[in-house]
DNA sequence: CGGGATCCCTGCCGATACTG
DNA sequence: CAGTATCGGCAGGGATCCCG
């Protein structure tokens, strides 16, 4: 799709929310955006996307992210139904996450938006240079 | 592509970030999930989407945002590339914001994450009245 | 092992007032 | 008109300790 047709479809979206959404908050695209921006939400959904983890391995292969920020982080994605939560009543207990397949469907979107950062990053570090320079 | 091919993708390109951005914060991709998580870009971009607009025009039409972080917010994207300020020596001074050639790129992928919520936010909503009927 | 409870702190965000 | 300056609230995120 050409970008001046992703901008009038934006455009036409965007007049629809105002009206049907006054008030922003509640606006469909906040709610995926603050997954987006979420620390660590989309870093625990690419982790996940290939094969279920138990808590202690998330940890692990996270080691960046405080335990207690990945539970309310895990709990926040099982809230809206993109992972999915399994307790298993061994001894001692063992919990297994998932990708759901709302879950799923979202890495695609997620990945294009990736893929733009990966090609584009170099632009982006040539422009904060520039404006550094230009003393801003 | 099918859910499983951006699945794989992601992990690809998750693993490489590890090995060469060690420091997580330095990931491309957390560069720009912070314009989508900040609050306000997205909009502001989305309302350049089509014809750029003075100061005072976007803070029309975007009434919710302060001044003081809609200033912000329009140095943050100029900083990196996405919108361009071009003051006009006029008397009392203007100042137009307009979308850079970058700035319209991302409203691609932009557009599919803002489409993939619309689709899903139906089941986003009904999961967390599940959610909230299970007693948690 | 997989969390819950508590404390704390930084930084985002907003309101208000003022300026070239 | 298009900003700065200043103050302050509050929530996201983190460290640490504790529990079944």
């Amino acid at each position: 799709m050409p970008a001046r047709e992703a901008a009038r479809k934006l455009n036409e979206s965007c007049r629809t929310w105002r009206e049907q959404f006054p008030d922003l908050t509640s606006c469909p695209a906040r709610d995926v955006m603050d997954y987006i921006g979420a620390k660590w939400s989309t870093l625990v959904l690419i982790t996940l996307a290939q094969r279920s983890r138990r808590f202690g391995e998330l940890k692990r292969e996270i080691p960046e992210i405080s335990q207690r920020v990945l539970t309310q982080t895990l709990r926040d994605l099982e809230q809206d139904g993109l992972i999915s939560r399994t307790v298993f009543p061994t001894k001692p207990p063992s919990v297994e996450y998932s990708l759901t397949k709302l879950g799923t469907s979202l890495l695609i979107p997620l990945w294009e938006l990736v893929s733009w950062a990966n090609e584009n990053h170099d632009k982006i570090r040539r422009a904060r240079k520039r404006f550094k320079a230009a003393g801003k």
